[in-house]
RNA sequence: GCGAGGAUGGCGGAGUUGGCAGACGCGCCAGACUUAGGAUCUGGUGGGGCAACCUGUGCGGGUUCGAGUCCCGCUCCUCGCACCA
């Protein structure tokens, strides 16, 4: 037997695979498509195990569908564009271009030697101007229906990449990129506008049963829908002026005792103009803007304006307070504050002597209980008091409940025009303006007389130009010759837009241009498109749960709108893989635990890698990379190999399937010393009625069947073999892989201790565990199936099913307890009566309830007895 | 604080509608083969006890003939958001 030549096999298969064009998507209609994709990876030179692990994954889910019949597309392509090509070429002197397309070039070659199954023809990369140009393209058709627009705005900037970042790409007060703490600025900025499908976003989640629950809590967070009512409150020195405030908690508006303004605030300026202390408030409004970047609780602080506002409800003057806990970005950028009623503005009246109202009580029974103490004259409450109770001091409205009065209040001060029912967001329109050279250029033109003017359809792209020194972090601003242009509407001087895009925008779509990658003349064919989409299972790390995933959801709506597709969403079935860890923290260069997927793969082979990946955690669970664990992996396949070849001789010429059975000169007669009746003879051939079970040997004196194993042995082999496929196939389709691989070690060890010699059986064995383990370590499979006597490639196997009569088994152990604790065990024939059970179970344990009356016996059919005996 | 997920041997992890806890692998122990074994094959391996047996799935209660699984109350860990009004 040859030893187990891991790069040998690998590399003939892969080459073949190649040659075949065996990963090639048919685009025939009439059968069922499976969109199988990988989220794709940033060039940034090598592969690391994160990519391996995600990619193992993502081949097994197209590998088994593909054994299923259906046309797969299972493409990959390239996130080409970002930040690191320009810092590689700034720091090693190289294009990034050129960095970027040799980084491609090395990265495709380890993928191909983990042997994935992609269909390269659709290979893409977001840096090609035939990828960008739709982009572009698309930002022209964002911006005819409102949806793309330029504002200035305080945005997000980190000084190290030295441009500006979405809301989503600030992680922790942090750049997620560099994790050096954001800043602000004020910038004029492209912006899509995402919030307009906020509520889109967060009402399809009902689409999306099959992603993990935590992404979809993440992105209902992350959009923060929350109902509540915009309330005017006028200046009581000039009602003219209104200071509107959001709140969900209209009921507490007789308790609003003062209100507070974002230090952002446009009408603080106009506010404190006359005031004494003006001075003194500036400095604190400009203190406020320091951003702060860190964890720690920041402590509240405020300073009165001086001015005061009318409360609608009661005709109170409450003053005006400036406070850094109030937001300027969320809702009015103002707060009525409510400190009996709502802890942040409670812990801010204590400390500046503000007053409180309590309007809301605990009900008797439960004023006990909460922190809400009331005594006869004065109350005193220790926190404020959030929970729900009855109103006080309301006017009307006291002694109703106070979540009736949040509706009623808000209709009366709908009805008398001082209030009314609003929705509010958390999420922000996103920021898609960046000032660096390695992306798709904004394709957008400033005139002087004509203003901001789109660039004309037809004169896409606009191409990044290729020669531009970009050291010191220059950019396309830099670019005279790329900057001068002429205005497309008047013709004159003009200048073009700088700046280019986030990359989440290349990111955002490219899985519905891996249905047309080559379309020249379309961003999508709509009809691939509609026959594609949506991605039937998508697989990437948790880290995207927002950024990527929520504008891949919001462009593929804007799309849908646009008429370019016919789906709502992008991805039907979401699978998010855990990290992979060594030495307990995730790999990185500067923990120096990383384990280059080069080395492991030289030393013992892709498939290897891919059985070990898969079997020691489930998918969605972290990882830890253990040595010792890929040796295991690597002795399992050596067993499946070393097994295979040692049955291989015998059972080499047997064949699945009835016509190949063939009866040659030999005479009938001696043909029909067959074990099995269920064979015919047919025109000098032997046919089993189920082509499932037939297995002949060619020109032999024997034709043997598996459904007539000859001894228990054998037929325990047989079932165990069946029940194999059963649960491989019920784990295989839930994603539970490394149970499917301890399911075929199982077999494997049960091949092992099978000592007789029933070809058939054996055959049986191999044959389906070869096939069951192809689509997790497919390389090895491919050549055992030949060493099994195959000449055709297993990829042109149907996935194995089981037979249900061959579950079947003589005998089945009966667990006996005795009030409750297992105390023996009895093997009986299989469907044996409850009766039959309980008198052979009884009997067996009679020593022990001896003395004991028996007071009840349940019986679990077929596993379980449990005798319930006292005294 | 809010939201989500988790806690099972020395380790990674299995455990269906509640029904033998610890599948499978790693590690460890022993045996066989061998000039040799860090190869291979076979057996053993939660803890305690010579044994019968006892005990055991983060902690405390409960439901049940029976709970890793269901219910109530905690603790701790991980992740996300975090003054969102």
């Amino acid at each position: 037997m040859d030893k187990y030549n891991f790069s040998e096999i690998e590399n003939k298969w892969q080459t073949r695979w190649d040659r075949d064009k065996r990963f090639e998507t048919t685009t025939s209609t009439d059968k069922p498509k499976y969109y199988c994709l990988e989220m794709f990876p940033y060039p940034s030179g090598r592969i690391h195990m994160g990519h391996v692990r995600n990619y193992t994954i993502g081949d097994v889910i197209a590998r088994y569908k593909m054994m299923h019949g259906v046309s797969v597309l299972h493409p990959m392509g390239w996130d080409a564009f970002g930040l690191p090509a320009e810092n590689a070429a700034i720091s090693k002197n190289v294009h990034p271009d050129e960095w970027t397309k040799s980084n491609i070039i090395y990265m495709k070659s380890q993928l191909k030697r983990m042997g994935f199954s992609y269909d390269w023809d659709r290979e893409l990369a977001t840096c090609n101007e035939d990828y960008y140009k739709w982009n572009q393209w698309l930002f022209l058709k964002f911006y005819e229906k409102g949806l793309a627009y330029k504002q200035e705005a305080d945005v997000n900037w980190c000084d190290k990449c030295q441009t500006v970042l979405a809301n989503e790409q600030v992680d922790g007060g942090c750049c997620w990129r560099c994790g050096t703490p954001a800043g602000t600025k004020k910038l004029s900025q492209w912006f899509f506008r995402i919030t307009a499908y906020a509520d889109r976003l967060l009402n399809d989640h009902s689409l999306l049963g099959n992603w993990p629950d935590k992404v979809l809590s993440m992105q209902k967070n992350w959009i923060g829908r929350s109902y509540g009512c915009e309330i005017d409150f006028r200046l009581a020195s000039d009602e003219n002026k209104i200071i509107k405030v959001f709140t969900t908690r209209a009921d507490t508006i007789f308790g609003a005792t003062y209100i507070v303004l974002a230090p952002q605030h446009s009408i603080v300026d106009e506010l404190i103009k006359d005031a004494e202390k003006k001075e003194q408030i500036r400095q604190f409004v400009e203190q406020c803007k320091v951003r702060v970047a860190l964890d720690e609780e920041v402590e509240k602080k405020g300073i009165f304006t001086g001015a005061f506002v009318v409360n609608p409800v009661n005709g109170e003057h409450v003053p005006v307070w400036i406070a850094n806990y109030c937001l300027a970005e969320y809702g009015t950028g103002a707060i009525m504050a409510v400190p009996a009623h709502d802890q942040r503005d409670f812990e801010f009246s204590k400390k500046y002597g503000l007053p409180m109202r309590v309007v809301i009580q605990p009900e008797l029974e439960q004023a006990q209980s909460s922190n809400y103490q009331l005594s006869t004259i004065n109350y005193q409450l220790l926190n404020a008091y959030e929970e729900q109770g009855i109103m006080l001091n309301s006017g009307a409205f006291d002694g109703m409940d106070n979540v009736e009065a949040k509706e009623a209040i808000t209709e009366w001060m709908e009805k008398q025009g001082i209030g009314r029912k609003k929705v509010n967001y958390r999420l922000r329109d996103w920021l898609v303006s960046r000032q660096r050279y390695w992306g798709t250029p904004i394709p957008m033109i400033y005139c002087e007389s004509c203003g901001i003017v789109p660039v004309k359809e037809d004169e896409l792209p606009v191409r990044l130009p290729k020669g531009l020194d970009i050291s010191g972090g220059k950019n396309l601003a830099s670019s005279p010759e790329f900057t001068n242009t002429k205005c497309p509407a008047c013709g004159g001087d003009a200048r073009r837009e700088t700046d280019t895009m986030d990359t989440f925008v290349d990111s955002s779509w490219y899985f519905a241009r891996y249905t047309s990658p080559h379309d020249d003349s379309q961003p999508v064919d709509i009809n691939l498109a509609d026959h594609f989409l949506p991605v039937d299972q998508y697989i990437g790390g948790i880290e995207h749960a927002i950024l990527h995933l929520l504008y891949s959801r919001f462009f593929i709506k804007v799309m849908a709108d646009i008429g370019l597709i016919n789906h709502q969403e992008p991805f039907a079935n979401l699978l998010t893989q855990g990290m992979v860890i060594k030495d307990g923290a995730k790999m990185s260069k500067s923990k120096g635990n990383v384990v280059d997927p080069d080395d492991i793969v030289n030393k013992y082979g892709a498939d290897t890698v891919r059985i070990f990946i898969l079997f020691a955690a489930p998918p969605e669970k972290d990882l830890e990379w253990s040595e010792q664990g890929v040796e295991g992996a690597w002795r399992f396949l050596n067993r499946v190999w070393r097994i295979v070849h040692q049955h291989a001789p015998r059972i080499r010429d047997m064949r699945v399937g009835a016509d190949l059975c063939v009866c040659p000169d030999k005479q009938l007669a001696e043909f029909l010393q067959i074990r099995n009746s269920q064979f015919e003879i047919r025109d000098s051939r032997c046919v089993c009625p189920d082509k499932q079970l037939a297995v002949g040997r060619v020109g032999a004196d024997l034709c043997v069947c598996p459904d007539k194993p000859s001894t228990p042995a054998a037929r325990a082999l047989r079932s165990f073999t069946h029940r194999t496929i059963k649960k491989a196939t019920d784990d295989i389709e839930v994603f539970h892989f490394n149970t499917v691989i301890a399911a075929c070690m199982e077999l494997v060890n049960e091949i092992y201790q099978y000592n007789e010699n029933d070809s058939a059986v054996l055959h049986e064995a191999l044959r389906n565990l070869i096939l069951l383990l192809s689509p997790f370590a497919p390389h090895i499979c491919e050549e055992l199936w030949q060493v099994l006597g195959n000449s055709t490639s297993i990829l042109d196997e149907p996935w194995p099913t089981y037979l249900p009569e061959a579950l079947h088994e003589d005998s089945v152990v009966i667990v006996i307890q005795i009030n409750g604790k297992v105390r023996d065990k009895i093997s009986v024939p299989t469907g044996s009566t409850e009766d039959v059970v309980k008198a052979e179970a009884l009997k067996v344990v009679s020593d022990r309830l001896l003395g004991q009356e028996v007071r009840k016996v349940i019986i679990v059919p077929g596993k379980l007895i449990n005798i319930v005996a006292g005294i």
